[in-house]
DNA sequence: CCAAAATGATCC
DNA sequence: GATCATTTTGGG
């Protein structure tokens, strides 16, 4: 059989199917690789992209044309590339990682026109009127730009009707024009701030990597503090300077209005901004503009990753450990490791920022894979906050209390100081837990396998896994006792109580994802805390990411063990880079920070190596750990997770994958086994872990086990390709 | 018994 | 993902 048909195209449509579709062209037509056509597939007709040329594998009496060509520039060589490599790498059908790459199909019709007006050369044999409001419009429009309707009007002080009359009398000439929404250029040869010494040598080698104009990969690791934004603010300043255009992801929380100021500061106009706030008229307009080469830079979350750049000459990565770059759901991929696969294939440097950088880039850079540059001190000399770790063992809060009387003390005089506090707990809502005291039943969510969290601000009792919802009930469900029910364990709501019960004077503010809905509360959060019109701030991680706060002197963790629970491959990693984000934001200018951590394990290795600072110990060992398991980085893994309604069905389909489990020398196949959340949106959950040597990949296995498994219309399996999350 | 609802196959 | 044909279910 021939692998190609004269008058065939392969069309890529956004949607999960196993692969591309052929089509035929019409006669005298002809389509280019990359194309926005739209083609029909049953009774519908669809936008895909023109993948190549046709396979000749479908018989021609199922070939049907291609109806027409969208006005929009033709997907880039490489971003095709790169939806291939993604869909190959995850396992995920190339149609749905496409829909990730036209996630704005407005963008791809004509863009938006309106109608102008301008003059034309007056007539002199002219039999026509010219009053005195004509003659207002003709001088408005005589040296001036053409103009749409009713800003003319408004400008020659006329009705609309008088222009609409001149144009229809030919006086004047309207013409259409498309709208295009201009997008300031950050300017890369501005001159920027100056710079440590330090800084400078790191920023030069960022900048070499640029101007070199190919692939490299680039960790910049450097102490909270330091000045890593400046930086690689010198890249991209260099990559602007050179024409291309610059891509820096960040973690949701972090694209702070604070980030974006400094940005403008440096370059003199904001950048373009993608993530979930934006109207669907600006993420048109913007999608379009990145095609078309009119935006320099854009800072985004990870799905800014299958942007269209015409000319990508940097990308960034900061806070790259950050796990939020993993997508859990549909096509799960890595935004990170991803953002290197698409450096590479556009030939362009990607920088990867963090303080605490992952093992994964750590390990990259030791085997030569990653170039590095390092940022040693903190930028102006300052140490970081002096951190040191309270045994709860021995420091017992009161009863129903969290804070331990070493951070009270340390509270009351920073208080006295007048100076701010951070509270930090990573637990949103009153309480995790919520039983009741006459019979133990503890308020489960129907649809999950997890407790409900009280949140007593929204009066609602709230599922965080699926976001079910329920008003909290006087009398228990499991035994009728009336007003029985005890709160377990604190939640910011809950550790707000007791510091205003202890400070009832201190201005206090709760800083959550649930707490300030949006954006702009948030922003202006931030400013009460810089204005210093917040004594202590509680907050979960939102308030632990890319803020600075000049005023802050004292942080406090009130249960650094939280994440340690559960023996997840990464817990004492996240756990160690969380603890050390979170004390870096204390006492950030001139002023001496402290930060005081609260376990009940002092001799963890986590707690160790925050209080002695010896990031480069724990790195150490946690890596020895890793390698002595044969985990990731040094091995390779991919989770399973089959999911269904039945538990019964479920079992069904998990003997059968385990029936075909791959094995071999540098091969492990671990489960099936319950997930430890067993219940997710009222499904039921098994999971399978796939373990290889490094030099193995997993990608065939998973394709050789999987694909002859078939599966009941109920029972979903999805794949995850380096599981971040364990649940 | 019929009809709505669930399931499964197919789309080029 | 959407659609259509086929099977299942359930109410009277």
């Amino acid at each position: 059989m021939e692998n190609t048909a004269a008058g065939t195209l392969r069309v890529l449509l956004p949607l999960p199917l196993a692969d591309a579709y052929d089509y035929s062209v019409p006669e005298g037509q002809t389509f280019e690789p990359g194309a926005f056509v739209v083609v029909p597939l049953g009774k519908r007709e669809v936008v895909g992209v023109v993948w190549g040329e046709g396979t000749g594998g479908v018989a021609t009496h199922k070939l049907r044309d291609i109806v027409g060509q969208l006005p929009a520039l033709p997907m880039a060589d490489a971003m095709r590339r790169f939806v291939d490599w993604v869909a190959a790498y995850t396992l995920a059908p190339p149609g749905a990682v496409l829909r990730m790459a036209m996630s704005v199909p407005t963008a791809l019709l004509a863009p938006r026109t309106e109608v102008v007006y301008r003059a034309v050369p007056l007539r002199e044999d002219s039999a026509l009127k010219i009053t005195s409001a004509r003659r207002r419009v003709l001088a408005q429009l005589e040296d001036g730009p053409a103009l749409p309707l009713a800003e003319l009007a408004h400008l020659a002080g006329v009705g609309t009707s008088v222009v609409k009359t001149m144009a229809s009398v030919g006086l004047i000439e309207g013409v259409e024009r498309v709208m295009r929404r201009n997008f300031p250029q950050p300017d890369g040869r501005r001159e920027g701030p100056a710079l440590s010494a330090e800084q400078a040598v790191a920023a030069q080698g960022l900048v070499d990597k640029v101007l070199a104009h190919g692939f490299s990969a680039t960790l910049l690791d450097g102490v909270p503090g330091a000045g890593k934004t400046e930086v690689y603010f010198e890249a991209i300043a260099a990559a602007l300077a050179a024409g291309g255009q610059v891509l820096v992801l960040l973690p949701e929380i972090a694209l702070t209005a604070q980030w974006l100021k400094r940005f403008e500061d440096r370059f003199g106009a904001p950048p373009a901004a993608w993530h979930s706030g934006l109207t669907s008229l600006e993420r048109r307009e913007t999608w379009r503009a990145i095609a078309e080469g009119r935006v320099g830079v854009v800072v985004g979350a990870r799905s800014a990753l299958f942007l269209p750049f015409a000319n990508l000459g940097l990308i960034v990565v900061d806070e790259e450990h950050d796990g939020s770059f993993k997508q859990e759901e549909g096509v799960t991929y890595n935004a990170r490791d991803m953002a290197v696969v698409r450096a590479r294939l556009v030939s362009a440097p990607v920088v990867l920022a963090s303080a605490t950088p992952s093992l994964e880039s750590v390990v990259n850079v030791s085997s030569g894979r990653y170039g590095a540059v390092h940022l040693p001190a903190r930028h102006g000399g300052l140490d970081l906050a002096k951190l040191s770790a309270v045994d709860l063992r021995r420091e017992q809060p009161a009863r129903g209390r969290w804070l331990s009387p070493p951070v009270v003390e340390a509270m009351k005089q920073t208080l006295a100081a007048g100076e701010q506090t951070l509270l930090f707990l990573n637990r949103r809502g009153y309480a995790p837990l919520t039983l009741c005291r006459a019979c133990g039943h503890g308020i489960e969510c129907p649809q999950c396998s997890a407790w409900l969290v009280e949140h007593r601000f929204r009066r609602s009792l709230i599922c965080h896994h699926c976001g079910h919802a329920e008003p909290p009930e006087q009398a228990c469900k499991s035994c009728g006792a009336v007003d029985q029910f005890v709160a377990c364990g604190p939640g910011v709501e809950r550790l707000a109580e007791e510091a205003m019960a202890l400070f009832p004077e201190a201005r206090l503010e709760l800083f959550t994802s649930d707490s300030l809905m949006n954006r702009d509360e948030a922003t202006a959060a931030v400013e009460r805390m810089i204005a210093g019109e917040i004594d202590i701030l509680i907050g979960t991680q939102m308030a632990a990411k890319g803020h600075h706060f000049p005023n802050l002197t004292l942080v406090a963790v009130v249960d650094a063990d939280l994440g340690l629970n559960g023996g997840d491959l990464r817990a004492a990693e996240r756990t160690f880079q969380l603890l050390y984000q979170v004390a870096g934001r204390a006492g950030r200018e001139d002023r001496p920070g402290r930060a005081l951590v609260q376990t009940h394990m002092p001799e963890h290795a986590v707690m160790q190596a925050l209080v002695s600072g010896d990031r480069e110990r724990f790195v150490a060992a946690e890596l020895a750990d890793r390698r002595a398991a044969g985990m990731p980085p040094f091995g390779r893994l991919a989770a399973l997770i089959i999911s269904g309604p039945e538990p019964a069905a479920v079992d069904n389909v998990c003997a059968a994958v385990a029936r075909r489990a791959p094995h071999g020398d540098g091969i492990t196949v671990l489960g099936p086994s319950t997930a430890p959340l067993a219940l997710l949106r009222g499904r039921h959950r098994r999971r399978f872990l796939l373990k290889t040597r490094r030099d193995i990949a997993l990608q065939p296995l998973l394709h050789a086990w999987l694909e002859r498994i078939g599966l009941p219309g109920s029972v979903r399996l999805q794949i995850d390709v380096d599981p971040y999350s364990f649940l």
